[in-house]
DNA sequence: CGGGGCTCCTGTGCGC
DNA sequence: TGCGCACAGGAGCCCC
């Protein structure tokens, strides 16, 4: 489940592509494409060079020398893997290299190939090329990145006071704040001593400030740790992370609270698992 | 506006 | 062993 420190690793670990050109393209499983026509994906992006690429929320966006972006969202189990071609590939780019063949070599890219592998159990996750990032729904409704000017914690004040919901379903909500996901909201939560099923409305302004807090710490916590692998999420190396070696309560209903030794509890939200410590979040 | 439920998928792990 | 089913959960959708 990549969510903002997943796809900020993946992001970091592909900058090795900014100014490679794309030499071949392989498009085993068209529904990652959606409606878009294959010929027309293929044609589009054979021979143009990366300027560019970042993240925004959970997707991680490439532009183009012909000036367009694909846009891409990994959803639950997308992967995106430098390397060999794999047999695992939805679509596999092929890029050129130009730096010298150095012994050691000069990047890892060198060294591990010359495939970018979209690979993806589940076959949620989509790309999109376009003309301006922007105009995609999704990013243009987008909610501010935790780490922007924009997000303190008179944000969070603001958005909870709009709103009648749980402070879990708020969190979550990608149209109020970018790349949190079902993970680190639960470990942001355990970390500010809220309970996820109260009203954001009746959080205190003390316990607003915490919060906000308490998300740039696990996300950044878990951008230090290269991400959580609790599913299958590896960086763009094909590489796990760390991040789930470190978490607090997601996915550790029963066990002791590592705070107070409580019993986890886990219930649902809006469908989602939800695990916190009934002693410590209030 | 909000929440619940369903859908898209497939691998895994459980109970019988 | 093998079958059926629940579950994982990002996000869009419909409905009430």
């Amino acid at each position: 489940m990549p969510e903002l420190p997943e796809v900020e690793t993946i992001s970091n670990d592909l900058q090795v592509l900014v100014n490679k050109k794309i030499t071949d393209i392989k498009v085993y499983d068209t529904k990652i494409l959606g409606a878009a026509d294959i010929n027309i994906f293929n044609a589009e992006l054979l021979g143009k060079t990366v300027r560019r690429i970042f993240r925004r929320g959970k997707h991680l966006i490439v532009k183009l020398s012909s000036n367009k972006f694909l846009v891409i969202h990994l959803r639950m189990t997308g992967q995106l893997v430098l390397g060999k071609l794999l047999a695992g590939s939805r679509i596999a780019f092929r890029f050129s290299i130009f730096e010298k063949k150095t012994n050691p070599p000069s990047s890892p890219f060198a060294r591990i190939g010359q495939w970018l592998n979209f690979v993806d159990q589940r076959r949620f996750g989509t790309m999109d090329l376009v003309e301006d990032w922007q105009k995609i729904k999704a990013l243009k409704e987008m909610g501010p990145e935790p780490f922007s000017d924009e997000f303190d914690w008179t944000f969070l004040r603001k958005i909870f006071a709009k709103h009648k919901t749980k402070v879990k379903s708020l969190l979550i909500d990608q149209r109020l704040i970018a790349g949190i996901g079902n993970i680190y909201v639960q470990e942001a939560l355990f970390l500010a001593g809220i309970k996820p099923q109260r009203l954001a409305k009746s959080l205190s302004d003390k316990e607003i400030k915490k919060l906000a807090r308490s998300i740039k710490f696990v996300l950044k916590k878990a951008i230090r740790y290269r991400g959580s692998s609790v599913d299958n999420y590896v960086n763009g190396y094909g590489q796990k992370g760390e991040a789930h070696l470190h978490l607090y309560v997601y996915g550790q209903a029963g066990q002791p609270c590592s705070h107070c030794q409580t019993k986890l509890r886990d219930i649902k939200i809006s469908g989602r698992n939800t695990v916190y410590c009934p002693n410590c979040q209030k």
